[in-house]
DNA sequence: AAGAGGCCCTGATAGC
DNA sequence: TGCTATCAGGGCCTCT
């Protein structure tokens, strides 16, 4: 669920609700995420003081002051929420990502800070959290990982060279994280809608003013997204929380049987399957 | 080696 | 109301 602005908006929020902070205890009431957690999860990162909180593609990671690490993955319904632990306020509740109101059933992991308590909530269980023990490790981690469309190494040579003789269609290539890190299947499709290119076409027959687009738009709509607060899909009602709005912003993703947005379009919006995953895009404009 | 497809899991929603 | 089928923002693994 997730993608790459969501995770930022969750980064932002932990840096600020626990940097520089001790862990005190770890509980874990269910091991069985993506990857079990190991036994010694707990014992590693009690006592921890976070250092500093960063992101690649779509994992939270954090830096403890004695140079290990713990990489955390929201998969699909991940969700981080914060309980605030002042005597004047014990209900208060800060949602970091799309649920206001914790949820009851799938608190998962919980981290325990002097003045916080940090829950992870998971329904289905495709998230997980990593202790890494050291840098080396770490990159080791994300070696198999492509660029992010912010990095410099995002450019024109590279999306020339990788999808030489590449018969796969250029949304698969998107969501493919060995060739670009942290695009998931919403910003996929806003990309090749906003490049007007057709998401069925095979990556070697892109022409290089289309890579180009590719390369800015990328740029565009996640920078765009972070700016929003992220975009969120299956929103609880009754809300002060942190909600995303960029999802008010989509131009196709969802968009299926409606009006092409772009003026001079008489097109609508189509949805097919590709790798198992909705694509949602106009026929008329995408070529 | 590239690409297709299955699978991990729960919950919301649509259709009967 | 209550059943069943389908679908969901990710990504790993296996097979051809």
């Amino acid at each position: 669920m997730p993608e790459l602005p969501e995770v930022e908006i969750v980064r932002q929020s932990l840096s600020k609700n626990i940097k520089a902070k001790k862990i005190n205890k770890v509980l874990v009431r269910n091991r069985n995420l993506r990857f079990k957690l190991k036994p010694y999860f707990e014992n590693k990162l009690k006592n921890q003081f976070i250092s500093n909180i960063q992101r690649f593609s779509k994992y939270i990671i954090l830096m403890f002051q004695n140079k290990s690490f713990c990489v955390i993955h929201l998969g699909m319904s991940g969700t981080i929420h914060i309980i605030k632990n002042k005597k004047k306020n014990l209900l208060t509740n800060t949602s970091f990502y799309h649920s206001p109101i914790l949820p009851k059933k799938h608190n998962h992991i919980e981290f325990f800070f002097d003045d916080i308590k940090l829950i992870y909530n998971d329904p289905r269980r495709f998230g997980f959290f990593l202790f890494i023990k050291d840098k080396e490790n770490l990159k080791n981690l994300f070696k198999n990982y492509g660029p992010e469309p912010f990095d410099k190494k995002f450019n024109l040579n590279y999306l020339t060279n990788f999808f030489k003789e590449k018969k796969k269609d250029i949304k698969g290539f998107l969501l493919d994280q060995k060739f670009v890190s942290g695009i998931g299947n919403i910003y996929a499709c806003e990309i090749l809608y906003s490049s007007k290119i057709n998401p069925l076409t095979p990556a070697k027959d892109l022409h290089k003013s289309q890579l180009k687009k590719i390369i800015k738009n990328s740029k565009k709509i996640l920078y765009r997204a972070i700016k929003e607060g992220g975009s969120t899909i299956r929103d609880f009602k009754n809300t002060t929380g942190d909600t995303g709005q960029f999802q008010k912003k989509f131009k196709v993703y969802g968009r299926d049987k409606k009006n092409c947005k772009r003026s001079n379009c008489l097109g609508t919006i189509d949805k097919i399957i590709q790798s198992n995953r909705s694509t949602f895009y106009c026929k008329i404009c995408q070529k």
